[in-house]
DNA sequence: TGAACAATTGAACACACATTCAAATATCTG
DNA sequence: CAGATATTTGAATGTGTGTTCAATTGTTCA
């Protein structure tokens, strides 16, 4: 009598749907949710930290950036150019040279208050 | 004369030394950096956004859960253990079913803070 | 103009990971 | 205990992506 959609059975006896539909009705879009979500993609790797970390204590041209990261300024240039299409880095030519700043101040905000989690998981590692 | 180290003959012209040596002074230690980049991973895929958004709004159920996002009830446990392993959402079980909240608030800072971010960004894509 | 150099780009490779599928675990009920 | 159900787990698969390598662009300077 009960259809099984699909193979979920689950669906049709543990589900309470008033709280499903009243949750529903308060999220985000899946368009935001989407875009949230390659924001903080773009903040998951290290790499891309580093730059950030280091562009917000002074701006800096791909070279100075290789050296203190110790990588190539190849895959520095690839780090750069995801970070200056999520708009959270921008630069300025001179010469040969680009210089690298930070294009977003929310993202030292970001830092903070992801430092705190940091901070509050921090004892359970290691 | 002068030799090149590896293949970046890059390192020995344009770098600035003292630039370098001043913001790495500075900087967050690899390790925090890490650490910082994986907390920002595990809230880098729509799916966890989703199910961080919908915690924020009431304690659910697995099935309610994989009810609300349309996803199999394995697909939704998956990402519960990434987000328990990071400390961001906790559960208790009443009988056959675990119900999942948020363990961490500073999520909700988090999200507050990517959205404006998305926000500002937001005239250009689309 | 041609050599040197900073930066970017594209292709290739290796690795990480989200979802699916199948099976296992745990709890409630008859 | 046996069957039903909620959740978890492990393996397999397909996709996405960070780095490397090689080549290119654009600029400076002799």
């Amino acid at each position: 009598m009960i259809m099984n959609r699909g193979k979920e059975s689950c669906d049709t006896f543990c589900v309470n749907p008033q709280t499903v539909e009243r949750v529903k009705a308060k999220m985000l879009s899946p368009a935001v949710a989407q875009r949230l979500a390659m924001t903080f993609k773009v903040l998951g790797e290290p790499t891309r930290i580093k730059i950030l970390d280091a562009l917000s204590r002074d701006e800096l041209c791909v070279c100075d950036l290789a050296a203190l990261l110790e990588m190539s300024s190849s895959a520095v240039s690839h780090q750069l150019r995801v970070l200056r299409d999520a708009r959270l880095v921008k630069y300025r030519r001179e010469g040969k040279m680009a210089f690298y700043s930070l294009d977003d101040a929310h993202v030292l905000t970001l830092f903070e208050q992801g430092l705190e989690h940091v901070g509050h998981t921090a004892g359970e590692l290691e």
